[in-house]
DNA sequence: TTGGAATGTCAACAAGGCTGACGTATCTTG
DNA sequence: CAAGATACGTCAGCCTTGTTGACATTCCAA
């Protein structure tokens, strides 16, 4: 058959239809993806936006409200809505920066470390099952697929975690 | 180095960093995905409620509510505000069923197939753009890895398309 | 000292989820 | 044929999480 088509040895895979499978498989698997962790917020009347917040402070501690803003991609009122509620109920705590204090770096609490444990483990054992079930070489695909699929910004922010802090 | 962990040769990929990496490779990379029909809906007022319904009466011309209802997992009334605007927009087309005279078959119109023409072109060429830059090698572990993410139920869901109609 | 940056907060609004309740048309079954 | 089940629509009300706009405070930096 043509693996080919004039330009390229890879078109075959760029019909419309395989597009629209891959469209389709990222919407399926995206609720598949969120799925557990909705469970576990839900017994605690949190939501997907407080789920987020955990996760950035979890990876980048001490990171500030602008920063977090910027990853998130929300407003600030809305992102101080879910702040401020994690903050009351002692999830996540707020110190005052010491080299420029108008800013206010944000940390998980201990309580909140162990929301965030409970949240992430559920989600990379789903992960874990879907990589192990797919294979090494897939697992390689799928990154650099996503990483394809991300706005330079996006991409940007996918990148820099630890180094930049 | 050690490819292998005791128990199978994939183990190396699993560690809890390259989970997290994977996880925030999805988070990223859905953003990047609905980017670009969220701006084509909001010109004009819809949102990716809309976008859904519109893509999978596309995908299964003359399905039913309950039907459309089972994929996109909203109670009725969350979907038939949604179908209500579009109906009325007239971009969205309602027939009594045949077999079953209780059934509202639905249907895109002209113009809405227009709208999700726009839509999946905006969106095909993103996942088109990432496809051809990861090549076909990577668009085949990334499909199994999705696919791996799935609830059965959401698997089911995603074979399920031209076949069973 | 003054402008701008970082932050918090109030108000108001919208989309799009949810539950519960109810009505109507239609099919199915006893 | 009567009764119950099913498919659908709709009203009402609630919640989360996004939005804009306006304004105050604190603090850094020129």
């Amino acid at each position: 058959m043509a693996e080919n088509s004039p330009g390229g040895e890879t078109l075959l895979f760029l019909t419309d239809e395989q597009l629209r499978r891959g469209i389709e498989a990222m919407f399926f698997a995206y609720r598949g993806f969120t799925s557990d962790p909705d469970r576990i917020l839900a017994e605690r009347d949190y939501g997907r936006a407080h789920h987020r917040a955990i996760h950035f402070i979890h990876r980048q501690p001490g990171l500030t409200v602008n920063t977090l803003l910027s990853i998130l991609g929300v407003t600030k009122q809305s992102l101080n809505r879910v702040l401020r509620r994690l903050i009351e109920d002692g999830l996540v705590e707020n110190r005052q920066g010491t080299e420029d204090r108008r800013e206010r770096l944000l940390f998980l609490s201990v309580k909140g470390q162990a929301l965030e444990a409970e949240l992430s483990t559920a989600q990379r054992n789903r992960m874990r099952a879907a990589f192990k079930a797919a294979g090494p070489e897939a697992v390689s695909g799928f990154r650099s697929v996503l990483e394809a699929m991300m706005d330079p910004e996006m991409k940007r922010q996918f990148h820099a975690t630890r180094e930049e802090s």
